[in-house]
DNA sequence: CAAGCAAAGTGACATTTGTCATATGAAAAT
DNA sequence: ATTTTCATATGACAAATGTCACTTTGCTTG
């Protein structure tokens, strides 16, 4: 089995090397350090199994894989990750990444390869349980880059509720006509019409 | 490496031992086929890693998971499936699972029980490519059983996209008045009370 | 054919909603 | 100490909404 191997810090590179060739079942045949190395390596190598860092300097592991992925539909992609780097997971995914593995787990790389090499996609458990989080990852809506204030807030979200004027006033101890007022602001500020309006750009902006 | 198989059909589960077997790597230490047999098995053999069928008579495979992960949480468990699973998968995956590979791929087998070993999640490339639709999949939202018509679910949509009456009745060639009975209907079919509680329903209860 | 039924519509009505101009009191800024 | 700002409030008004009781129209179906 051919693998290739890309990640900025060199020592890590050289220590993967060690230790998936030290079962004789695979050689590592390219070392890069950086995404553009990792195009290019691909391109002349063609290995069966690429493991890619998703940081690296320039070019990211990410952006090197999509163009590898353009190339080469078929490339067997899989990412070393350190943790933190959870939004990026997402992207892979879809782009079609065969998985991730934490990097400090160096016993289960060997095994993630050979899966991999089978057409499994992998997953490091602490990666798998984020998983149902990612998928459905909201992008924080920015209130505040809209100028809305958390009062206004609070009102849109009892609004999205479907309460009308008077439970809101109710429920937040003010007088029905104030929430009116806010409403409308609200409404000005969002380039919308009505209180329906407000709740679907609340389920479909800022909660979907 | 110690394992356990329940599988519906002996002679899978027996051609999976000797599959297994013949690496020198690991031993299946018990067989069953049932649920409740997995149980069973689960609970006597503790086996480092559990296959199971999806499908089985009786009990399923994913009740047998729950109970086991119930009563031991680190447990190991790697489903079979055929295809056409789609359903179980999402359950499998949030209660836990560790994967899922189709059966048909043998080779592929062995190295994912290694991977899973190494406290990776495994998933057979197929079902990969649908786990993005799968995790978002919603419970289709059961309109014949609520008495809602066609007709009265393209309103409902046009509703939860902030159309107003008239602008609905455009849409659909309608009167307006129309449209006000058909959302009337709407809601009382629904107990909600105005077009803004219609939408958060399809949002929360339609679209979620 | 006639009865019946469903889809679409009308008109009247009460309510709710959204807009706007303006007022008040308290806190913050000068 | 005054001005400004902010949150809250009021009242008046038009428009939109929801309800209801009735048509109208065009099939089905007995």
């Amino acid at each position: 089995m051919r693998i290739a191997v890309t990640d900025d810090d060199k020592l890590v590179a050289l220590s993967l090397k060690t230790i998936l060739e030290s079962s004789g079942e695979m050689t590592v045949d390219a070392i890069g350090s950086s995404g553009a190395e990792a195009i290019q390596i691909y391109r002349s190598v063609q290995p069966d199994v690429m493991l890619l860092d998703i940081r690296m300097e320039g070019m990211s592991g990410l952006e090197a894989g999509e163009e590898i992925l353009r190339e080469f539909p078929e490339a067997r992609l899989l990412y070393l990750t350190t943790f933190s780097d959870d939004e990026y997971i997402v992207r892979a995914l879809k782009m079609g990444a065969k998985g991730f593995i934490l990097k400090q787990d160096f016993e289960g790389i060997a095994p993630a390869i050979k899966a991999v090499m089978n057409g499994q996609s992998v997953f490091g458990s602490r990666i798998m349980d984020r998983i149902p989080q990612l998928m459905q990852q909201r992008q924080e809506f920015d209130f505040e880059a809209h100028g809305i204030s958390p009062k206004e807030r609070e009102i849109m979200e009892l609004v999205a509720e479907g309460l009308s004027n008077k439970e809101i006033a109710g429920r937040l101890f003010l007088g029905e006509g104030t929430v009116r007022n806010y409403i409308s602001v609200l409404l000005e500020k969002l380039s919308l019409r009505d209180r329906t309006q407000l709740a679907v750009f609340y389920y479909t902006e800022v909660k979907a």
